[in-house]
DNA sequence: GATTGACCGTACGGTAGCGTATGGACATGG
DNA sequence: CCATGTCCATACGCTACCGTACGGTCAATC
């Protein structure tokens, strides 16, 4: 209700979700804290405890985002078009290109190694373990489709999921220690090739 | 000065910075707190202030006592016997079997992991960066005694090494995802082996 | 046996964050 | 025009932690 100045409409929990979700990218846990985040919307905690009961209601919320961005963006990024193998091809270079943030903040991983500290914390264990389930279950399903049984399907997504979780923390953790340029395309189709191979 | 009791004798820095790391690697950064560990060690800030200037010098300390530590531990474990082959499976099959911490918090890549969200902290980041690319020069130049040129041994390490970090942070995050009993040590053997494989 | 220095406890002020209480602005419908 | 519900700011108390001030203890030493 004031299109003329840049100022605000009314805040919605909605929005508060979502800088607690960009914080929790950034800082962890610990930077999902009520009065920090009201100040970035340029609000005070009596807008916060009106929307919210508590802090912890805004953390199942964001948690939930999160859960609910990443199903989406995993099973949209890679669609059903091509066999199994193209597109198994497709999600893992996606993986391991998308995982560095070069400042737009939309890079992959991000949240789950802000959360890795909290990884204990009696909210964030239960999220973690679905997000991990779900997309150890999707990689499995394509591994499954090539003809592995499911044991051994099983067994190469984990060294998939794997590569991709120790991938996004060393970008995360020592960037400037993964290849930049050229050379990085060439260790992601490296990577990939290798998770590829059948083989044994 | 009392032997019958249990009780103690004076502190020191190092055991300050004893208890700092322990708390490092359970709680994350934010764990090494000044009174929560006068606390643990029975004693008040009155005796840390006077071993330390401040906090930050605690948390110096800390970080060196962990590189000196993982260094200790890495050169130490695998010795010089045997071939390249030998030396590098070993390292790898300690690695990844190490990496579950069954209680006993001798795990390795616990400090690494708790860091993971404070990885961008002036004091954490470097120690951070100077761990990694010692372990990634060690796997580097083991790749390099099996015959391979720099830039793929350098590669091929990074790999290695990646595996190495997803894996612990899988078994750290979401114990229960990977296999357990038998299955574990199957598991750890085939990532083993499709490392050590130096084919294309 | 007085003195000194190492070591530590206690008490204090300061900051950051959580949660509550309360009142006010503002729109909307009667 | 007033009444009600929505949305929010302000002010407060509480806890946890950092860092400082200061006093006390105890062993070694002269």
């Amino acid at each position: 209700m004031d299109m003329a100045t840049g100022k605000r409409e009314s805040l919605t929990a909605a929005d508060w979700t979502e800088a607690a979700l960009t914080a929790l990218a950034r800082g962890g846990l610990a930077a999902v804290a009520v009065e920090p985040l009201a100040k970035d919307l340029g609000a005070t905690k009596g807008s916060f405890y009106w929307h919210f009961a508590d802090r912890n209601e805004l953390l199942v919320a964001t948690l939930a985002l999160w859960e609910r961005r990443d199903t989406d963006r995993v099973i949209g990024a890679i669609g059903e078009s091509g066999d199994a193998t193209a597109r198994l091809r497709r999600l893992l270079r996606l993986a391991f290109t998308s995982v560095p943030d070069d400042g737009t903040a939309g890079a992959v991983g991000t949240v789950e190694l802000a959360l890795q500290a909290s990884a204990a914390h009696p909210l964030v264990a239960p999220a973690l373990r679905r997000v991990t389930e779900r997309r150890l279950g999707f990689l499995t399903r394509l591994y499954t489709e090539l003809g592995l049984s499911p044991a051994r399907a099983r067994d190469r997504g984990l060294l998939a999921y794997t590569a991709f979780l120790g991938h996004a923390q060393l970008a995360h953790a020592t960037p400037g220690l993964l290849p930049g340029g050229r050379a990085f395309t060439t260790h992601v189709d490296q990577m990939t090739e290798t998770l590829m191979r059948l083989g044994d």
